[in-house]
DNA sequence: GTCTATATATAGATAGAC
DNA sequence: GTCTATCTATATATAGAC
């Protein structure tokens, strides 16, 4: 019988999970430059040379770690779509704030793959085809489901409701801005959601 | 008579001037931690000691160049309010982002100071006071000068309007997500207008 | 595979001449 | 005020013992 060597989920070795452990802890708070393989490896409880080993190097590493959290993260909701679309709006706009919101590693994920789309082009386009496109489909798709919307684009729609959601976490969360522009999250929602159904 | 030694719209030193154009197209490429003073002098053309002179350290710098960033770019548009709200919004939007993504360090300035937001919250919300607020307060009084469009809350219609515009500029523009997920800008405005106009 | 110890480069910041 | 030269710390990355 062999020795288990890797992670029966995500199929990896114990030492390189808890290295990215270690590493999303450090990447997360400091951002890519400003993290020192040093404390990766001081944080991980493991030495430096380990770390090299199981990745090449420092960009290796921080690429790996952006593909596991984004794999992880996903936004595509599935939450059942009863008769009334402002039930489903609601719905749907809550459990997906409450969700977000409930996950601080969620939104310094989300600072630190906007802070470095300059620098990493590819890892913030591999995310917006991984989640956000993701997300937006199955919204469209859900949208579209409600003929009595009377929807002009249920993609344009989609977006729009994505965004509002983007500006609230952008704003009063990821930016710090709750005391500056203090909004109650169900209030937005019901805006939102009345800005959505025209009857 | 004296010698002229400050700009005169700005009241700086020549000297600090030409610093911080070389501030900013430093830290605006690369971020605040990948940044080197190394580099920053040798864009703005001066020694290293010069620059310390002017701004004690780096965080100094950093923190007069996004003041300088945020004050020059004011989201505070005032355009004309015609009659008919769906060509006052139409043309708001299309003027804002026709403002918006023809400037490409105004994108960059957005990128850096969300990246930022975790190692400077003073200045991510320094830019919502006189950036964010400034302009969302605005269009919630513009749209409040429209009763005929009967909304239900003109503040939080004003944030979803900026949240639609600021998922636009992050996914296509900042993160590069144009080829991922084409949209095309006037489809974009017009589901826009079309979703806050009611009839 | 994992460690300690180290090589090499570059960072932020300053001293001292002019 | 501005420069050149330099100090000290720390960065990425690796060599070599076990």
């Amino acid at each position: 019988m062999a020795k288990r060597q890797s992670h029966p989920e995500t199929g990896m070795a114990p030492k390189a999970e808890q290295i990215l452990q270690g590493a999303i802890e450090e990447f997360l708070a400091h951002g890519f430059a400003a993290t020192s393989m040093d404390r990766v490896a001081k944080t991980a409880g493991v030495s430096k040379a380990t770390l090299y080993n199981h990745f090449g190097d420092k960009e290796s590493l921080f690429s790996a770690l952006t593909e596991y959290l984004g794999e992880k993260r996903i936004l595509d909701f599935v939450i059942e779509e009863p008769e009334d679309p402002a039930i489903f709006l609601k719905t749907w706009a809550t459990a997906i704030f409450n969700q977000i919101l409930n996950d601080p590693e969620l939104l310094c994920f989300l600072r630190l793959i906007i802070g470095e789309s300059g620098r990493f082009p590819e890892l913030a386009q591999a995310f917006i085809r991984n989640v956000v496109k993701v997300g937006i489909n199955r919204l469209t798709k859900s949208l579209e489901s409600y003929p009595q919307l009377r929807l002009a684009d249920a993609e344009v729609t989609a977006r729009v409701i994505m965004g509002a959601l983007l500006h609230y976490l952008l704003i009063q969360e990821i930016m710090h801005g709750e005391e500056i522009m203090p909004m109650e999250r169900d209030r937005y929602i019901e805006g939102l959601v009345k800005l959505v159904i025209t009857d």
